[in-house]
RNA sequence: GCCCUCGUCGUCUAACGGUCAGGACACCACUCUUUCAAGGUGGCAACGGGGGUUCGACUCCCCCCGAGGGCGCCA
């Protein structure tokens, strides 16, 4: 482990880092936040840093490591440091670190600037007037060591004084330092709390610029006089406000899906939700709404970020995707097709695999996520269940069983089983019976898919084939 | 309660003292059409309120209101 923060002239580069704690999956807006980081390190061309904060042993588990390292990947993020890559500045989880903040939380200790509070967990009282464990003797303090309570390590922070940061977004932000108070640093058996840790490892792995979100603006005084009490530099700091469900209120289960690999499972397209997140806080300053990555990684400016929340609209995440899918090359709509097909457990045979490159086009206008396929192509591969509803209304008229019997006959005796020649005979049927198209091709519709609303229904006659679509027409006919 | 931040159509946003306040999603029509989509055309719709500053305010200042964040031996 070496000490980065004063960086040789010659490695001026700028340095972010992303931090999560491995306590749950990858929330959205902590996604939100690393791309930022991402976007604005590669368009500086400095270098982007991931680091585990995982001090709280409680709530961190290893798992959540590998979703989270999974979640970034996918969403097409790159680290030059980190866990898993290694670096100049490791280890990268924090748990791994403790010398460093053992070493640091001794030095202040020993100037004075920080102390052993012994008040009950929870019961410190709020800042506003000095800490009462400020000022405990040696002897005191030896009394109290001697009763078995375990103490944590508080920061002791000067009072009277105006503290002043400027956030790159925000502008100047003031606090005093009675209302900051004086915030615990380091648990008894040697874990460091957040505001301690981060101040140390961002010094230490020679951290420029601070981008996180807005929860966090109201630790930077306390994280600056840390900075002042190890006489470091402190970073660059540039608070990004929430992502808020469409409600208004900030993000939460209760909205849906708040994870990256929520989104993943269910078939978004990881390019979509990266230019969806990109633009959700952040305009180009033009009409122009889509981006690759590359194309991003150029127009990112921080001057365009925007100051308040924005609300997290899955409608419009939904229609980008669906854009996205549109746009995707033909071999690749195919196997992620197939893939979910698979998943679905709708792939049983080879034959059936075949039919993708046929059903594919039909579908690629038709959904907007991956996770909508299996539902709308079931009956391609398994028999069809009509729901009583459709039976009820498209299947009952008296008129059914007699068009249906001709339809049967019309059908029997094309060959090859073509949409070119289905259509036209079909409509010849229609038109001599006196029935309206709609009244004959609905009922057909259900009675082929199961559905009222399907892709053309020529073309899944076609695919079909003669035999399966002769078998459920007549399975169909109420008697 | 104390402190901090934020405030343009329902939503994402453009505007950087002078525009009929623009675009996109959603929504509604129309179109295409065997259904559903996709596509095309059109429409509805906003500067939170009140004071200033200014010849002129969405743009600058103040107050109010509203929303959010923080005040952990969580991060």
């Amino acid at each position: 482990m070496q000490d980065r923060g004063s960086l040789p002239a010659g490695e001026r580069k700028v340095r972010l880092r992303f931090a999560p704690s491995p306590t749950g999956l990858l929330h959205i807006g902590n996604a939100r936040t690393a791309l930022y980081n991402w976007l604005f390190a590669r368009h500086t061309g400095g270098i982007f840093i991931l680091r585990i904060e995982d001090t709280d042993v409680q709530r961190s588990a290893p798992e959540f490591v590998e979703t989270i390292l999974n979640s970034l990947h996918w969403l097409g993020l790159d680290w030059d440091e980190g866990p898993d890559v290694g670096g100049p500045c490791g280890p990268y989880f924090q748990s791994q670190r403790k010398p460093l903040y053992q070493e640091h939380v001794e030095r202040l200790l020993k100037e004075g600037k920080a102390y052993f509070c012994y008040c009950e967990p929870g019961q410190a009282p709020k800042p506003g007037k000095p800490h009462p464990c400020r000022d405990y003797t040696p002897k005191e303090i030896k009394a109290l060591k001697t009763q078995g309570l375990k103490p944590v390590i508080r920061f002791k922070t000067p009072m009277g004084e105006q503290i002043r940061f400027h956030d790159r977004l925000r502008g100047d932000v003031d606090f005093l330092s009675e209302e900051v108070g004086d915030f615990s640093i380091m648990k008894e058996d040697g874990s460091p709390l957040y505001n301690f840790s981060v101040v140390v490892d961002d010094h230490a792995m020679g951290i420029t610029h601070v981008f996180r979100g807005e929860d966090h603006l109201s630790n930077t005084p306390k994280q600056l006089l840390l900075y002042r009490a190890f006489g470091y530099e402190p970073p660059e700091f540039l608070h990004l406000p929430l992502i808020h469900g469409e409600d208004g209120t900030p993000l939460s289960k209760r909205h849906g899906a708040t994870s990256v690999e929520a989104y993943r499972a269910r078939g978004y397209l990881p390019s979509a939700l990266f230019n969806f997140l990109a633009l959700l806080g952040w305009s180009p300053g033009s009409e122009r709404e889509f981006f690759s990555r590359e194309e991003l990684i150029q127009a990112f400016q921080l001057e365009r970020l925007h100051h308040s929340p924005a609300r997290f609209s899955l409608k419009k995440l939904n229609w980008m995707n669906g854009k996205y899918i549109r746009q995707m090359p033909r071999q690749e709509f195919e196997s992620a097709l197939c893939k979910v097909l698979q998943k679905g457990g709708l792939l049983q045979s080879p034959a059936q695999e075949s039919l993708i490159p046929r059903i594919a086009p039909l579908f690629l206008e038709r959904i907007e996520t991956f996770g909508e396929i299996a539902e709308k192509a079931d009956f391609f591969f398994q028999e069809v269940k009509i729901p009583p509803t459709l039976q009820k209304k498209y299947l009952s008229n008296p008129h059914i069983p007699v068009i249906f019997q001709q339809v049967l006959e019309v059908l029997n005796l094309i060959e090859p089983f073509i949409r070119e020649k289905i259509e036209p005979a079909l409509r010849q049927l229609v038109s001599d019976s006196g029935l309206k198209t709609q009244e004959v091709f609905q009922p057909l519709r259900v009675a082929i898919t199961g559905k009222d609303a399907s892709p053309p229904l020529f073309d899944c006659m076609e695919i079909l084939g003669k035999e399966k679509v002769l078998r459920r027409i007549r399975t169909a006919i109420p008697y």
